[in-house]
DNA sequence: CATCGACACTAAAACTATTTTTCCAATGAT
DNA sequence: ATCATTGGAAAAATAGTTTTAGTGTCGATG
């Protein structure tokens, strides 16, 4: 027992800081707490980890980033621990750290929410939002304990539960002549102006549905946000494709309305991804558990008609 | 930060011995500190940890033992982390618990060792032997990182690093008649008398060679030892079957001579085992990779003939 | 080039926590 | 009944942490 848990939290935050006067304020704490730690930790370790920039701060060094990963590492597995820990009293207790990919969120989280704080109200959700590539940053550094996502963006080497499989719509826009269609096919929708939502890995996999079928889609607009895609289309500027719909895409309201595609050959898979650090944990487990029970039950078919 | 890693030392003491007073002496200090320290788990849970007997001891409740189970499995994690940090200087650094499959710990052991504290001088190993049954429960239980073991006695589930292949030899005894042979063949054994090494495991392995080639051994004496089993050899009580043997059997000063067996299928694989708590620790690659290299340097061919 | 501010380090004092010491009550074995 | 063993409690001692206050270094600024 070489080290203690707070030394470890401080040499953590002066390394996350960048300086020992920011992590003070941080862990409202005098700076020498925090040298004294960090003094305890080089002595220990025997090596030079952070090298001081009078006036400047500290930057670590290669050991010291090294050390400084491993500790992380190390203090997360700690956090989940402690909630574990608590939760031997009977219901998982502790704050779940929870990202979900952005355009589905406003559908997939309120039904999980609203179940996880029926079924254990111990748990705090802390949520993030993001896309693919931010959600696989967080889990691997350990930022986030979970994450709602597409099987399809997530590495395969991680654990994926799937929930349901969203086929993708067709956002028609009222002036369209395909607006008094039930269905739409591929080819209907190629000769259409189209807006589409250009986040990483979308717009490849919204372009590939259409080359699959032998056609090319043609792309007016692009955007990064499914709300202004949304507006684009009730102004009428072209059709969009969107994976999950709300009852506003089919409520006709909006200047637009969600159809289905008929000619689509499969529809990717939405679940909920976890970092090997917290798959032991509890609370992890509880919320695993609702997401299952929520899909077995359908909580999520008014999303995929 | 609501437990110490003292804490929860504390804590898996008393579970472990039963008792705070044992716990206290274990650990070199005052009983006191050890029911302070209980005392505050439990408030800080909130739950019943531990049920006291005054004059008996200590039993865990459920949830004591519940908590017991998680606190251990985190201070293993502690300390795995703990020789991890300490390796950031370089060399790889900590105690690394090896286990041994008995029998074969003589031959096996040696080369490993000797390499190890060559190549990584701040490694210290700390050896446990047993059979197969003991070495998958101090695996399991996180007793032992490693354990240098068959392939056939390790479960499908874990990570198995095979380094040589032992192809099970006879020793057969001067005053038997094959011992003019070179090879023997299994029908030549089969009339012998055979003392049986008696282990977990064994028993049904060295019988099963005979049953697959359609032969019944003659077994006269089992025996749990594997030197006593080499002591019967030598007394002429018969032959018997090893899969490693050393150069001390070779010999022939012994009373007895390994000898290959010409019509043997094929030879179960040894290698090294770890439990996924040390996977990541940089001691536990250093010396898989040690395991690694001495393979594929041949530094096993003189127990494989 | 003097000055100021941001920064980190040190030493001593103040504080907090842990640990030991000491004594106690409960229990079970003899 | 007696004794050894157990855990619990309180005060005293010890160890560890934190704050305070002062020092020195560097870079920016006038």
């Amino acid at each position: 027992m070489r080290f203690t848990l707070k030394q470890l939290r401080y040499f953590d935050a002066v390394l996350r800081t960048g300086s020992v006067a920011r992590a003070a304020v941080e862990l409202n704490i005098s700076q020498s707490s925090i040298t004294a730690a960090i003094d305890v930790i080089e002595q220990v370790t025997g090596a030079e980890l952070l090298r001081r920039m009078p006036a400047k701060g500290i930057v670590p060094t290669d050991k010291g980033a090294e050390a400084g990963k491993r500790v992380r590492s190390f203090l997360e597995q700690a956090r989940i621990f402690e909630s574990d820990l608590l939760s031997v009293t009977g219901d998982p207790t502790g704050i779940l750290r929870l990202a979900c990919y952005a355009p589905t969120a406003p559908y997939v989280l309120p039904p999980i929410l609203r179940r996880v704080s029926a079924s254990y109200p111990s748990i705090r959700i802390e949520l993030k939002e993001g896309n693919m590539q931010e959600i696989s940053e967080l889990l691997s550094a350990g930022v986030v304990d979970m994450a709602l996502t597409y099987r399809r963006l997530t590495p395969e080497s991680q654990p994926f539960v799937p929930m349901f499989r969203a086929k993708p719509m067709a956002l028609i826009p009222d002036t369209s002549p395909l607006v008094k269609q039930d269905e739409v096919t591929l080819a209907d929708l190629a000769d259409e102006p189209m807006i589409l939502l250009d986040l990483p890995g979308t717009h490849a996999y919204f372009c590939g549905i259409f080359e699959d079928a032998g056609l090319r889609p043609n792309v007016v607009h692009t955007t990064k946000s499914s709300s202004v895609l949304r507006g684009l289309v009730s102004a009428q500027f072209g059709y969009a494709l969107m994976n999950i719909c709300g009852p506003n895409d089919r409520s006709g309201d909006e200047g637009y309305i969600a159809k289905p595609i008929s000619d689509l050959s499969d529809a990717p898979q939405f679940g909920v991804t976890y970092t090997v650090a917290a798959q032991r944990s509890s609370m992890v487990k509880s919320v695993l558990k609702t997401c299952r029970d929520i899909a077995t039950k359908g909580g999520f078919d008014h999303l995929i008609e």
